[in-house]
DNA sequence: GATTGGCGTAGTATTACTACTACACCTGCC
DNA sequence: GGCAGGTGTAGTAGTAATACTACGCCAATC
């Protein structure tokens, strides 16, 4: 008889999950936390078959979580879910110590297949997620992404973080648009952001501008 | 017995929700849909007591919807649900109809309640949105800069903010992409920003993306 | 009823930007 | 010394976006 844990803030996600595992394990024992402080209490007082918990809940977050759970129960498998795409955390959640990186919208079938997979004692990876470790290994160097950049591609990275247009950048350093646009692309690949967004985004959480 | 239309893209909420009401409807007859043009067939072709609708769907929003279907079945009640807080959604969704807004992370006591009094022909209003709704009128020339915007306005903001190209949002808001560019004009004016950038850093610190 | 303003929508002419490609120079490594 | 990779720079062809303009519809106001 597996024992599981699933916490999630929402209780309609969490009866929704409940009900989707109880279809496929009848005889599980399924108990819910709202949050991050009862996970790890729960983790710490009881003994688990598998967590799935959700990635962003109120007061600590789920890698907070998972973090934590791996230290008192270094064997538990641990599925985290998300709104996310998995871009935005599943690595981080990954080398965190998770056992799979879920998203939210998945068919029921497919949370039903990993909880099987990570019972097995295996990891839940998607080929998306697959791709992602292989190319992280490259990625894989301390200190922040900007850290990675030449002085003229940070230069150029604060100016668009902060909404100067490619043709004012250009005008600005003295150099033909081109140029400006392929330090862009080159800032994006190496701190492997998609959108000037990001870079905003990016650069706000990192005190750049 | 209550015929009763559940739209939400993620199978587990619409999973929760559906054992959630069954609790308290145990003879209601629930359908589900997971995006909003299934939504508005349903409601064409079908007569229902009550829908309950989730704000953001891929392909067309859950206002869309709720715009659509007060056009075809204008007295149907419908709930909108969303992880949004209030603060963003609320006054704009009951000014298009809607019966009601719940915030997705709310206790499912809460939720049979709100479906109790909406089925009752009343509308549910939590005290805070009565409080809004109060003070509306007044908050036009004051409040937040995005309080300003139109619904569609509104919609552009958000996906600029997160990145989205103007080509991107027009495809799937099925527009031509000046109409979307002349929506992003617009909304830079009415907020007195200049670049995307700002729109960015404007959504991170009141939230919205 | 007439007028005004807001909203949703979009075309034209023009400009900005991008994917792809490339070159020269410098540094570090073998 | 030769090679590889990183950096700074930029052109071409094509696409994306924008300033300017405009229209229809609706609601509010006079």
């Amino acid at each position: 008889m597996r024992r599981i844990l699933i916490a999630d803030d929402h209780a309609i996600v969490r009866r929704g999950l409940k009900e989707i595992i109880l279809e496929a394990f009848p005889s599980a024992e399924i108990t819910e936390v709202a949050d991050a402080e009862d996970l790890i209490n729960k983790v710490v007082k009881e003994v688990w078959d598998i967590v799935l918990s959700d990635l962003s809940m109120p007061g600590r977050s789920g890698l907070e979580a998972l973090q934590q759970i791996k230290i008192h129960a270094p064997k538990l498998p641990v599925l985290i879910l998300s709104v996310y795409p998995e871009d935005q955390y599943a690595i981080r959640v990954l080398k965190a110590g998770a056992s799979g990186y879920l998203n939210k919208d998945m068919a029921p079938e497919e949370l039903v297949n990993a909880i099987h997979k990570v019972l097995s004692g295996r990891k839940y990876i998607t080929p998306s997620i697959a791709e992602k470790l292989a190319t992280n290994i490259d990625l894989n160097t301390q200190g922040p992404a900007h850290a990675r950049l030449s002085d003229r591609e940070f230069e150029v990275l604060k100016l668009l973080a902060a909404g100067k247009s490619i043709s004012d950048i250009a005008s600005s350093l003295f150099l033909s648009s081109t140029t400006v646009s392929t330090y862009r692309a080159r800032i994006l690949a190496k701190m492997n952001l998609k959108t000037n967004a990001d870079l905003t985004q990016y650069s706000l959480e990192n005190n750049l501008i």
